[in-house]
DNA sequence: CTGAAAGCGCTTACAG
DNA sequence: CTGAAAGCGCTTACAG
C-alpha cells in the first residue's frame, strides 16, 4: 500500500467546483456561504478526507495556537500532574502544549528554547531549572514567558509560585512544638528560587524559634536534582556509614518526597526505626508519600491549581503585545503523617 | 515594552546585503557559500536575533519533524516513563513529540487525532485506549501509526507489545507453587489487548495448573481505567463490606500497581494483614510498588525499552511511503516482594 | 454569495 | 558563488 499525498484546499475546490476562497470560508465558518455550496464543499472534504494544513494556516495568520512548556522531566509526579492540568486547560481553549524536558542538562536548555521559538509558540512556561537567567531573558524578548514555581529576581518576568518560605516556617514551628530540637536539612542545591526559599524559611524559623542550626546536619547536593529517589538513598546511606547515631539529626527535612523516600529506605536498612529513632519530612505530597511505611509527613503543593493558574496567566500574557507582569503566590499545606513523632493535637489540625 | 515583530529571512537578507536564497543556504549549511558572505549573514542573524519559522519551512519541504503521541494520561508513571524514553530518543534525532492525553474520553480521541493530522505529524504512536478501531484505521490511511502496548487484530498495523499472556501464566504458576489455590482477579475491562491478554493468560494458566476459576472472585470494572488508586480502594472496600472472609480469594491479581495499592489500603483498613490473610499482586513495577507496606509483588514492564523501541519502529515507519508491518514483542519480568507468601527459593530466583 | 489575486516566510531548482 | 523567481497551502481583503 502506498500512502497518498494529502489533499489540499485546491483539490477540495476542484472537487466541489468552487474557488479555494470559498472552501476556506466554509472551513472557518466565516462569511455567509450559501447552504448549498457549503454542502458541496463539505461533501468534497469528506470524499478526499481533507484536513487543513496548520502550518500553512499559521504562516498566513501569524498564530500557531501552541504554547511551549519546559520542565526538568515528566517522570516526577509533581511535574507530570502540573503539566497535565496545564495541558488540559490549554486544550479546552484549542491550544496545544509542546512539552520539552531538559533533564537539567544546560546544553539542552538553549536548544529546546530555540526549538520552541522556531515553532513560534505563542508563549513559554518554564518550570524548574533553566539555569541561565540571561538566556531566559533573551527568550522573553521574543515571546511571553511565564516562570512556574520559580522566579528570576528583578527580571520583570511573570511568575506563579508557592509560598515556600512560609510553609517551611510553619513546619519548623510544628516540629519544635512536637519537641524536636536538632533539625536537619537535605536538599538539592539552591540554584532555583523555590528551593532557596525553603531553605531561607528553614533558617528564619530556626532562628525565630531559638533553635541552633547544626551545619553538619545540612546537606545541599547537586545530585539530588534528578533521580531523587536513588540519590537520596545513596546520600543517606553514606551519611549513616560515616556517623554515630548521636551525630544524626532528630528529624530531617527534605526538599522532595522522592528524596525522603530514598532516605527512609536507607534509614530502615541501617536498622533505625522511623519515627522512633529519626523523623523524616518530605515535600510535594505525591501519591507515594501516603503509601510508604511509615507514611510521610510532607508539604502539599496543589498541582491542579498551579497548572490551571499557569494557563490562566499564560492566556493573559498572550492577549496583548504590551508586557504586563503577573505575580501570583499560592499557598501550600502541611500534611501530618507517621514519619514524625507528633502529638495527636497537631495531627488533628 | 512592546514586543517586536519577529525578523524574517527578508530582513536578514537586507541587513546582510544578500539575497534570501543565500540566507537560506547559510541556514541549511547548504551549497558552497563563501566564508565571507557566510559571516555577513551570521552577523545579520545575530543582530536581528532571527530564528527561522518552522511552519514556513515545513510548508515548503513537506516535513514537520514532529510525531504525535496519544496516551490516556501522563500522570501514571508507567506512561510518563515510556513517553519520556520515546521523547528523548526522538529528540536526539531532532524530532519533536507532540504529547496528547485523552483521559479515556472517546469524544476527545477523534479531536486529538485530527489535531495531530492537521499539524502534519509524520507518524503517530498510540498507547492505550483509543477505543474506536475504525477511527485508528482511518488515521493510518493518512499517516503511519504505531500501536504501543496494544494491537488491533487483523488491522495490519505495526505494534510494539509486551508478552502479557506469558507473564501472567508464569505468575499463576508461581502462586500455585507457593500454595495458593483460590486466585482472584481484578482488572479494568478487557477493551484493550494488553489487558485482555493478561486475563487470557490467567484463565489458561488456571486451567493448565488444574485450578478452578471462582467467578465470584473476578472483578472487571470500567472505573479502574482512570484514577486507579482511588477506584481500586473503593472497589475493594465495597467487596470487603459485602463478604465474609471465607469468600475472599487467597491472593488477588490486579492489572496495575496503582490498583493494587488502593486495594492494599482497603484491606489493611479492614484489619486484614498482607500477605498473612490475603496476598496482592500488582502490575507495572512503578517506583511506588517498592515502597508500599508490605512491598508489592508485581510484573515489571521495562518502560525505557518500550519507549526506545517504539521510537526505533516509528523511525522505520516514517522512512518509506510503502507500508511495512512491524510486530515486536518484549518480555516482562516477575518481581517478587512481600505482598505474597512465597517460599525463599522462589524469591531468590 | 463567490472568485481572482496577493502574500505569509520559507526552499529549491535554475541562470548567470 | 550568488540572485531572481516559482511555489508550498493556506487566508484575507477586494471586486463583482
Amino acid at each position: 500500500m502506498i500512502r497518498k499525498r494529502a489533499a489540499t484546499i485546491i483539490d477540495v475546490a476542484k472537487q466541489a467546483n468552487v474557488s479555494i476562497g470559498t472552501v476556506s470560508n466554509v472551513l472557518n465558518h466565516a462569511a455567509n456561504v450559501s447552504e448549498k455550496t457549503k454542502r458541496k464543499v463539505e461533501e468534497a472534504i469528506g470524499i478526499l478526507s481533507y484536513s487543513p494544513n496548520d502550518a500553512a494556516r499559521s504562516i498566513r495568520t501569524g498564530r500557531t495556537h501552541s504554547i511551549g512548556i519546559v520542565v526538568p522531566d515528566i517522570m516526577n509526579e509533581y511535574y507530570a500532574k502540573t503539566i497535565q492540568a496545564l495541558m488540559d486547560a490549554a486544550y479546552k481553549e484549542n491550544y496545544t502544549a509542546l512539552i520539552t524536558c531538559f533533564k537539567n542538562r544546560p546544553q539542552y536548555e538553549e536548544k529546546l528554547l530555540n526549538m520552541l521559538i522556531d515553532r513560534r509558540v505563542e508563549a513559554i512556561g518554564i518550570m524548574g531549572g533553566v539555569e541561565d537567567n540571561e538566556l531566559v531573558k533573551e527568550v522573553a524578548q521574543k515571546v511571553p514567558v511565564l516562570l512556574i514555581d520559580r522566579r528570576i529576581e528583578g527580571s520583570g518576568l511573570s511568575a506563579v509560585q508557592f509560598d515556600n518560605c512560609s510553609a517551611l516556617m510553619e513546619m519548623v514551628a510544628v516540629l519544635k512544638e512536637a519537641g524536636y530540637r536538632k533539625i536537619g536539612y537535605m536538599s538539592e542545591t539552591l540554584a532555583m528560587t523555590n528551593i532557596a526559599d525553603r531553605y531561607q524559611g528553614f533558617l528564619q524559623a530556626m532562628k525565630g524559634n531559638g533553635l541552633a542550626v547544626d551545619e553538619s546536619c545540612v546537606w545541599l547536593s547537586k545530585d539530588l536534582q534528578l533521580e531523587k529517589n536513588q540519590n537520596g538513598y545513596k546520600l543517606m546511606k553514606k551519611i549513616l556509614n560515616e556517623r554515630k547515631r548521636s551525630e544524626l539529626p532528630e528529624v530531617l527535612l527534605t526538599s522532595s518526597d522522592l528524596i525522603a523516600v530514598g532516605v527512609m529506605d536507607a534509614v530502615k536498612e541501617a536498622g533505625f526505626r522511623i519515627p522512633h529513632d529519626i523523623g523524616i519530612v518530605g515535600f510535594d505530597n505525591i501519591t507515594l508519600s501516603n503509601h510508604t511505611f511509615p507514611t510521610l509527613t510532607t508539604v502539599e503543593q496543589d498541582m491542579e491549581t498551579i497548572g490551571k493558574t499557569s494557563w490562566d496567566v499564560i492566556r493573559q500574557l498572550m492577549k496583548r503585545r504590551t508586557k504586563i507582569v503577573h505575580e501570583i503566590t499560592l499557598e501550600q499545606g502541611l500534611v501530618f503523617r507517621d514519619s514524625c513523632k507528633l502529638p495527636e493535637r497537631i495531627k488533628n489540625r
